[in-house]
RNA sequence: GGGACCGUAGUUCAACUGGUUAGAGCACCGCCCUGUCACGGCGGAAGUUGCGGGUUCGAAUCCCGUCGGUCCCGCCA
């Protein structure tokens, strides 16, 4: 059908006879003359077509649509001077078909032009219906590349470091904690369900149990939560455990992971020792676990100079136990006007939406400051110098102020900061950068106001610092409050990856199963299996889970993970291709011995 | 579960403040054209303005509902 490929073919081809196969990119009939641009996977040659090459051939060339799929033969032949297209590889030749074979035509009109000038416009819904149709235009095909070469060089680079990869079960058991669990039903067990993963963690870590020392695995996980432009039901996480290895040795060698991908894609040199943030620095400082550091704009707790200025919200926060921050934006006087910090403005939209009350501002002036009456009566020399010298805000500069309970102040001046970035164009200089962070010291539990009581805030299985397993009679206190030995590592506001020292001692992680509220029964249905491997010789291990469509999504600079997957999901979680989900027969149904009970 | 935005020809868009027969590029069909490369020229076909209801003398436009899409909140150990 073909003996060579667009990209094979230049000007030492001419007057060699060759035959290719393809589409037909665009056509340009002139009657007299036609020429077709033949496109395959590796690039575009120039056909041409003369009457004199035979009436019969003349006429198929010219019923010729874009993408029909055809084979042709010819002769290469060098293009006139003035003819040559210096815009693609062959510019120089074409071919001069002798031989046209129309393998396949087109039968209707397409959804959307697949040869483009401009394939920005596209609405998403079509590009996703006609997926086949859309990877033809190249652009995915490349991203699925990159994302190719990704995973070929994590798989090289932890293959020399002596990992296997290991296929764990996607037929899984459900387990409490964590994401809505995509439910299977057992035919041979009926009534019984799997569980697709949500991650391979507690397979990952029996492989540990079993002696294999490094995993590794470019492992398929499901969740069944809602959709955003950076998350899917059914995603890929570059899934890393290591035994007999702490905390420093697994951030070290992910970070050389992380240096290698980047050089061998992007040819960028990470630097060495990637910046790291404890939780808390990060929750007091930007006020979320994953901080844009690619900014300042950082929040500051001014409870103690403002606490006592009499300003009626302040005062009430304090004696209620909340907090009083702050975040500076620099020459914000003149970029933000008053009627978006008060309500019905659009910066008040966004800190209410997060839950706060309002937004007080300080406007600082040359000598003196701008605000209301309630706050600058209360304000004295000494207090404003002290203000100006913990936030370092200057003439010039807008401070605004959450006030109440620290996560909601958290919260919403966290969504201000990073909404401002995005208003003020802060993001649009600092775009290209790639500030990587770790997160360490997570906390080990937070509390779930809603359901009263603790949850494990990465997940039940990290290993909590300085708690001893011999120490039963701990009191839970020091383990409610106690550190995690987990990690996250962050880029540029987004979560990349993270993961932990794994409890190896079963005493200990009954305890944490138990601290989250399982009973001793649960405990024992549920995660038996784990409890019973941890005390046959579990060895100390840890490791870490990246997030590979979000690093393919940054790398290549797309706004969400669906340009890095070929059959992506729309944001109802439907298949909008084959249309899945969708109903099934009643024999399917009765043999699996399920009933719908939902109405239609 | 909630909020915001969007839906007009196969497609990308237009149609002012509610006012003639809803227009244009590309694609499609026909004719012309021998060096184009986003070829060009002439002509043609193509619309339940997502759907349903309401307001109005009159609705693509305003209102309500509904369906579909995107972004976000909740949710996502």
């Amino acid at each position: 059908m073909r003996n060579t490929i667009c990209e094979d073919l230049n000007i030492s081809d001419i007057g060699k006879d060759v035959s290719l196969s393809g589409w037909v990119d665009r056509r340009r009939d002139h009657g007299g003359v036609i020429f077709i641009d033949l496109r395959d996977h590796s690039g575009y040659l120039q056909l041409t077509f003369n009457p004199e090459d035979g009436n019969k051939l003349f006429k198929k060339a010219e019923k010729l649509r874009n993408e029909s799929v055809i084979s042709v033969t010819g002769i290469i032949t060098e293009r006139p001077t003035e003819s040559i297209n210096e815009n693609i590889p062959t510019g120089k030749i074409e071919l001069n078909v002798k031989k046209l074979k129309v393998l396949n035509e087109v039968k209707n009109n397409l959804p959307f032009p697949v040869s483009i000038y401009d394939d920005e416009n596209t609405k998403e819904e079509l590009r996703i219906k006609y997926r086949y149709l859309d990877l033809r235009r190249g652009k995915l095909i490349k991203n699925l590349k990159t994302r190719h070469q990704i995973i070929k060089i994590a798989r090289k680079f932890l293959d020399e470091n002596g990992f296997t990869e290991i296929e764990t079960p996607l037929l899984t058991k459900s387990t409490p904690e964590g994401a809505r669990d995509f439910l299977v039903p057992s035919r041979l067990s009926k009534g019984d369900f799997f569980a697709l993963p949500q991650s391979p963690q507690l397979y990952k870590q029996l492989l540990m149990i079993g002696g294999l020392n490094n995993y590794y695995q470019i492992a398929k996980c499901f969740r069944d939560e809602d959709l955003r432009a950076d998350r899917q039901p059914e995603f890929t996480q570059l899934d890393i455990e290591m035994s007999f290895i702490e905390e420093e040795e697994i951030i070290n060698f992910n970070e050389r992971l992380i240096k290698k991908i980047w050089k061998d894609i992007l040819n960028i040199d990470l630097i060495n020792n990637f910046p790291r943030m404890t939780w808390k620095e990060a929750m007091d400082n930007y006020g979320t676990d994953r901080p844009d550091t690619r900014y300042e704009m950082l929040l500051r707790n001014v409870s103690s100079i403002m606490g006592d200025i009499g300003f009626n919200i302040f005062t009430k926060t304090i004696d209620s136990g909340g907090e009083i921050k702050c975040i500076t934006v620099k020459e914000g006087n003149s970029n933000i006007s008053n009627v978006r910090i008060k309500p019905g403005g659009d910066i008040f939209k966004v800190a209410q939406e997060a839950g706060a009350g309002g937004l007080a501002f300080i406007r600082v002036k040359e000598n003196d400051i701008d605000t209301i009456g309630a706050i600058k009566n209360g304000l004295n020399k000494s207090k404003i110098n002290q203000l100006l010298e913990l936030t370092g805000a200057e003439s010039g500069d807008l401070i605004l102020f959450g006030a109440g309970p620290t996560t909601i102040v958290n919260q919403s001046l966290d969504r201000v900061r990073q909404y401002l970035a995005k208003e003020l164009d802060i993001l649009k200089t600092k775009n290209n950068m790639w500030n990587f962070l770790w997160i360490t010291d997570f906390p080990m539990f937070e509390r779930n106001d809603d359901e009263n009581r603790l949850e494990a805030l990465h997940h039940p299985f990290c290993a909590p610092k300085g708690i001893e397993v011999n120490n039963k009679n701990e009191s839970n206190n020091e383990l409610e409050s106690s550190i995690a030995q987990a990690y996250d590592l962050v880029l540029n506001g987004l979560e990349l990856g993270g993961g932990s020292i794994r409890i190896h001692q079963s005493d200990l992680q009954k305890e944490v199963l138990k601290t989250i509220g399982l009973s001793e029964t649960e405990i024992h249905d549920k995660f038996g299996f784990l409890i019973e491997a941890l005390e046959m010789g579990a060895p100390p291990h840890g490791g870490i889970a990246f997030g590979l469509d979000r690093i393919v999504m940054l790398m290549i600079g797309a706004e969400s993970i669906r340009e890095t997957i070929a059959f992506p999901k729309n944001q109802q979680s439907r298949c909008l291709l084959t249309k899945a989900p969708s109903i099934v027969s009643k024999e399917q149904l009765k043999e699996l011995e399920i009933e719908i009970t939902v109405e239609e």
